[in-house]
RNA sequence: GGGUUGUUAGCUCAGUUGGCUAGAGCAUCUCGUUUACACCGAGAGGGCCGGGGGUUCGAGUCCCUCACAACCCACCA
């Protein structure tokens, strides 16, 4: 078949995924060493963003290559239920239909929201495929699969039985709009004006943003060493209040501030986190004012049923009414809290939730680190996550949100401390023993589940098939998911299968818009993949965001390397063409890929340069150098093979001499297809299927082997590359509406070139003189000369003048370092050796110079 | 307040354990329609490597310090 004029990304793109996908060529083989990947799964229902166009790219460039290294490869591609993405937007979905949560029970809800994403799913598995992703799609798995909640009851269970969970009543940060508790993690904290309030309150004055919550109030607190307040502590003190007096505890704590305010703060601790810490350690009562639906409760009288804030402007009404009101600090700036989906204001608020003791776990997933038992890319990453286990505070594992994986408890409706472990979810109600148990409705955060995710994904307790892919080679993951996700997944890999579950960690940094701001929604910036994908290709996109960018970095997108990208694609494709009409024109057919020994220098050339361009991606591959891979394989396409093997197969392309054999072109095209291929796999793919007349794929072809060439043939093409760069360097200046003659004497590299240098140069002859004349092509050191008249000669001059200034400048330097006795002394031996040689080559060249500038002013 | 990262060409970024004249892409300038490619070719220009100090024969790279930016954690009653 013949290639197209233009490589047109999305008239090959589907086909080609398709030919993968059908070949079963995404499947592991079986043989050789296992290499694994579990994709951090998408939400199941969304759309990718361009994060994931940097995720996929970088996993598949390592699923690829490693899959033509021969290693036995997997990657295991998930979908997540997202549990609190997804449930925002099916209540947005219920809430159109002027419906609510409260019209349902939890199994109808369940079921609604299984449909919905049912629904909707399907596209980001489409958005994988358009990306390129290599992934083994019958190994699939979605969050809520059986097998997924099965081994995380398993888990549960275990850690039930281990003591490490339990039934605690903790602060938790409350969305009053979506009904249920975040992580820390989840909650959006912004710097805000809010009102301070000083107030009378017993003996004391105090401040507080937070009137509304004074009948909440169980204790006053002071600093310890704050002579003020000293004879107060461990007192009980009346203040007066808006409904009356009450009793309230003085402790003394150091989380007060003494200079803050006036040095007193009272204490509520079932609505603020620092006073629950400090009712903690002082074994303070708790009283709850504000109730889940963010109103006041029984407990603060008439204030009761108001909202927060509407309460907020009572109290401080009825405490001007009483006097007890001395002042409002209206400029006062604190950080509040908001709900990052809803933006509502986060509550603090006491509730039974599932506890996990994290000590034990953190303990050794921080001493797996420390063993440096896994490999973090970028390194400090996992110093970071060390810290983080010293400091991890037990881990609330409920969510209270239907669409999720249900916890498998069930508690004593007649003994509420009674609560059994028990995977009969479906059952609103169980009897056991006699008693009657009545089902949590609480769900598992879902980093519980996916906490698990490498050991699940890969069936390795059940010792399924693709239990030799555990531990993962690699997990590949944003550095926003270092804690929330990669910190569980160690710390659970380690405690339900003893083994670390991965051995390395890459992570992807932030992609930001063009102009380097964070994208988002609001602010209108948010590039999308499948757009870029439409206007330059898969390929381009891939390479276009892997180039310029390192570990855990946030960095821009940039259009510009995109197009940089489509533009490789379109030269790989152009390189093909060429070959391919080569070929045509000598009768050659690509069908089959046979062994071509290199003949010709410029044949060794290139082999060496592939060679080294392989050496290259071999060791930034192995280290997770993406964007340097890119490099290498894009400049030894385009300089290398474009600029220099294919011109350099041009100039006896039409002699019918064999320096271009067509069989060795076809080779060479071969390794660089097999070269670019991890990196672009659709152009690459595409010139491979139609330029092979078999039915065989790139994608199984294996990576080339190091290449038989002769370093001295080599070099001779070096030789002639320099000499070809001086010429054109030169004559690019002179008038340029003819030709130029190259005249040398006693020179056999030239003598056995000719045609090769005149092509690439562009000459109009070359001729072997017994006298020379004209400009000396003085740079390369060959005997050979420009055939020049005296005028373009002159007019050279002040060219090779100002060579020789620098020149000299750099032989000064090199001869000043050379002098430096220290230098001599302790700088390595090969280094001042290669000062020595580089000082010799550079007063040669100063000779040279200086022999031409005295032709010329001469003549 | 604590921590992390960053500051290199007009823009976006590389620069691996300190070592040759600091690189790339895009952009800019000059020349060029040589039948693979104008999504091209040949060539060129452009850098007090954020400021200051130090260590070293040698610093973009290591140390100190300052400035600015981003992010994370904690705290702010």
């Amino acid at each position: 078949m013949k290639l197209p004029k233009a490589y047109e990304p999305s008239s090959y793109e589907p086909q080609i995924y398709a030919l993968w996908e059908t070949s079963g060529a995404f499947a592991s083989t079986g043989q050789g060493e296992p290499y694994s990947i579990v994709m951090p799964p998408p939400n199941a229902n969304g759309n990718l963003h361009v994060g994931h166009a940097y995720m996929i790219p970088i996993e598949d460039i390592l699923i690829r290559y490693h899959r033509m290294q021969g290693r036995d490869t997997i990657w295991i591609p998930g979908a997540d239920h997202a549990g609190f993405e997804t449930w925002v937007v099916f209540e947005k979905a219920l809430e159109k239909e002027g419906k609510s949560r409260f019209d349902f029970s939890r199994e109808q809800l369940y079921k609604m929201t299984w449909n919905f994403v049912e629904q909707n799913r399907g596209s980001m598995e489409l958005q994988l495929r358009a990306l390129g992703a290599s992934c083994d799609w019958s190994r699939l798995v979605f969050t809520l699969d059986k097998k997924v909640v099965n081994i995380v009851y398993d888990t549960f269970k275990k850690l039930w039985d281990d003591k490490l969970i339990y039934r605690g009543e903790r602060l938790v940060n409350y969305c009053t709009k979506h009904q249920t508790s975040f992580a820390d993690i989840e909650v959006e904290y912004r710097e805000e004006k809010t009102p301070l309030y000083y107030m009378k309150y017993g003996p004391f004055e105090l401040a507080t943003t937070r009137p509304e919550t004074k009948f909440g109030d169980t204790a006053v607190a002071v600093h310890p060493g704050d002579k003020r307040y000293e004879k107060y502590v461990s007192q009980t003190v009346t203040v007066e209040g808006v409904n009356g007096p009450f009793e309230v505890q003085v402790v003394a704590d150091e989380m007060v501030d003494p200079n803050f305010g006036t040095g007193v703060v009272k204490i509520t601790p079932a609505h603020s986190f620092d006073d629950w810490e400090v009712a903690q350690r002082h074994n303070l009562p708790m009283k709850v004012v504000i109730d889940r639906e963010g109103r006041m409760t029984e407990a603060t009288g008439r204030f009761a049923g108001m909202t927060v804030m509407d309460a907020r402007k009572a109290v401080v009404k009825a405490l001007e009414e009483k006097d007890l009101l001395v002042k409002v600090d209206k400029g006062y700036k604190t950080r509040i809290g908001h709900c990052y989906k809803c933006d509502t204001v986060i509550e603090p608020l006491p509730m039974k939730q599932w506890f996990l003791s994290v000590k034990p776990l953190a303990v050794r997933a921080k001493q797996a680190i420390e063993q440096g038992d896994i490999k973090f890319i970028p390194t400090q990453k996992g110093k970071e996550l060390a810290r983080y286990f010293d400091e991890l505070k037990d881990w609330n594992i409920s969510r209270q949100i239907p669409w999720g994986i249900p916890i498998p408890a069930f508690q004593n409706e007649n003994d509420p401390d009674d609560w059994i472990f028990d995977t009969q979810v479906d059952q609103e109600k169980i009897t056991v023993d006699g008693k009657k148990y009545k089902r949590d409705d609480d769900t598992f955060d879902t980093w519980f589940s996916s906490g698990q995710w490498p050991f699940i994904t890969t069936d390795y307790l059940q010792s399924g098939d693709l239990s030799r892919f555990y531990p993962n080679s690699v997990m590949e993951t944003g550095t926003d998911l270092l804690r929330p996700w990669v910190a569980r997944m160690i710390m659970l890999g380690l405690y339900c299968t003893d083994k670390i579950p991965f051995d390395d960690v890459f992570f992807h940094g932030l992609i930001l818009d063009e102009r380097g701001q964070k994208m988002s929604k609001s602010k209108g910036n948010v590039i999308n993949p499948m757009e870029v994908i439409g206007e330059f290709g898969s390929d381009a996109l891939r390479i276009g965001i892997v180039m310029n960018r390192s570990a855990g970095q946030a960095q821009a997108f940039s259009t510009a390397s995109v197009i940089a990208g489509r533009n490789f694609c379109n030269k790989l494709w152009n390189i093909a063409r060429f070959i391919e009409n080569v070929a045509g024109e000598e009768g050659q057919s690509v069908k089959t890929l046979l062994e071509v020994n290199p003949q010709t220098p410029t044949e060794h050339w290139v082999l060496q340069r592939l060679d080294q361009a392989r050496i290259r991606l071999d060791d930034h591959i192995a280290n997770y150098r993406f964007a340097e891979a890119v490099e290498t394989i894009y400049h030894f396409i385009w300089d290398d093979v474009a600029d220099w093997f294919v011109e350099a197969s041009k100039a006896a392309a039409g002699h019918g001499k064999l320096s271009a054999r067509p069989e060795f072109l076809n080779h060479v095209l071969g390794l660089c297809l097999r070269l670019a291929h991890p990196f672009a796999p659709f152009v690459t793919e595409a010139i491979w299927t139609i330029t092979h007349e078999d039915d065989s794929l790139l994608i199984s072809q294996p990576w080339p082997d190091p290449q038989p060439f002769d370093k001295e043939k080599a070099a001779e093409f070096d030789q002639i590359r320099g000499l070809v760069s001086e010429i054109r360097y030169v004559v690019t200046e002179l008038p340029a509406s003819k030709k130029y003659d190259l005249i040398y004497r006693d020179d056999t590299l030239i003598a056995d070139q000719t045609d090769l240098i005149k092509s690439l140069a562009n000459l109009g002859s070359i001729t072997k003189v017994d006298q020379v004349r004209g400009l000396r092509v003085a740079t390369a050191g060959r005997e050979a000369w420009l055939d020049l008249s005296a005028e373009l000669v002159y007019d050279h001059q002040i060219k090779l003048e100002r060579r020789l200034a620098d020149t000299r400048a750099e032989i000064t330097k090199l001869e000043q370092r050379l002098s430096n006795k220290n230098y001599t002394a302790k700088a390595p031996a090969s280094l001042v050796e290669e000062s020595r040689t580089q000082l010799e080559e550079k007063k040669e060249l100063e000779t040279r110079l200086v022999t031409e500038l005295n032709v010329i002013s001469t003549k």
